[in-house]
DNA sequence: GAGGAATGAGAAA
DNA sequence: TTCTCCTTCCTCA
């Protein structure tokens, strides 16, 4: 369900979980059924550009994995649970046991448990992921993740160089709140920053891309990298400023307080009380902006 | 228990 | 522009 910060959220997490040792896989299901290319080896690495994810065991073998609307991953310590729901792949930590887990097992299948019962294992080690409802999770090789990199644009959270984004929006006759949801002009903003940081610039999503001013675009580039990574808090993204927040007990941010504009049809904007407006399958999905904050004569 | 919506994107028409 | 993939969670009855 993420969109790129939540992304490189998890390409953080599972590196410092997994990486460098090896790891064990599996697609108990049948969903996944690739997951002997990987199952035993180490990881090296894991990859995140835009919305998609890499994770690099080297031999030219990388595990891609994308989320899309629906997918998500649940991770813990300690055993493994048991499946359920629908699973399409598991990874967890291998420790290294002095005989096969299963007797006469290949070593590379059999030398490695995490659950199973030798009593080799100390549980707090155990780490796992599990992964349910992807657009994809497939085999990549370097030179097909290469390409998957050369056809995004730049990512704020990689400290890309974003003229390349630009120089898209700059020709496009195309409306900026659809340029946004375009992964290969800026790769890893989904719906809730686009609404976002439309709102946060005060720029209408309908100007066409070719007359937002230079300074509205790169007020918004700078504003993402910095929004997009303080994005996550308990899983959710936040992009209201403090100020702009009502006045609540304790420090949790209320999850009706997080944004100015997105999901708040109907509602008062938070700036200047005009109700928020819904507009639906604009790219695809529901757009929501403040007609006043964000009139179309706002443009610099 | 049904039905819809959700932080996405590729293919089809 | 419309369909289709796919899973979970929430609302409503």
């Amino acid at each position: 369900m993420p969109e790129g910060n939540g992304i490189h959220r998890w390409a953080a997490r599972h590196e410092a979980a997994f990486a460098g040792k090896p790891v064990r896989m599996d697609g108990p299901q049948g969903r996944f059924t690739d997951s002997d290319v990987f199952d035993g080896r180490k990881l090296e690495r894991v990859l995140a550009v835009g919305k998609h994810l890499g994770y690099d065991f080297g031999k030219d073998r990388i595990l891609h994995v994308h989320l899309g609307l629906q997918g998500d991953f649940t991770e813990g310590s300690g055993p493994l649970p048991a499946v359920r729901g629908a699973l399409r792949m598991r990874m967890w930590s291998a420790a290294k046991v002095k005989q096969p887990a299963v007797p006469g097992a290949s070593k590379r299948h059999g030398w490695y448990s995490s659950d199973d019962g030798t009593g080799h294992l100390d549980p707090e080690q155990v780490a796992w992921v599990e992964l349910r409802g992807p657009t994809d999770c497939s085999v990549y090789t370097n030179e097909k993740w290469q390409q998957l990199t050369e056809r995004l644009g730049p990512d704020p959270l990689n400290q890309d160089d974003p003229e390349r984004g630009f120089a898209k929006v700059r020709k496009s006759k195309k409306a900026i709140g659809q340029l946004l949801m375009e992964q290969d002009v800026f790769a890893g903003i989904g719906n809730i920053y686009r609404a976002e940081l439309l709102f946060r610039a005060r720029q209408s999503p309908f100007t066409a891309g070719k007359d937002v001013s230079d300074a509205v675009l790169r007020k918004m580039w700078k504003d993402a990298g910095p929004l997009m990574q303080a994005g996550m808090v308990d899983r959710r993204i936040v992009t209201t400023l403090a100020k702009d927040r009502p006045r609540r007990g304790g420090g949790v941010i209320a999850a009706e307080d997080a944004h100015y504009v997105y999901r708040r049809n109907g509602l008062p904007c938070r700036i200047c009380g005009t109700k928020v407006m819904k507009m639906e399958g604009f790219a695809g999905r529901n757009l929501f902006w403040c007609p006043v904050c964000q009139a179309e004569e706002n443009k610099a």
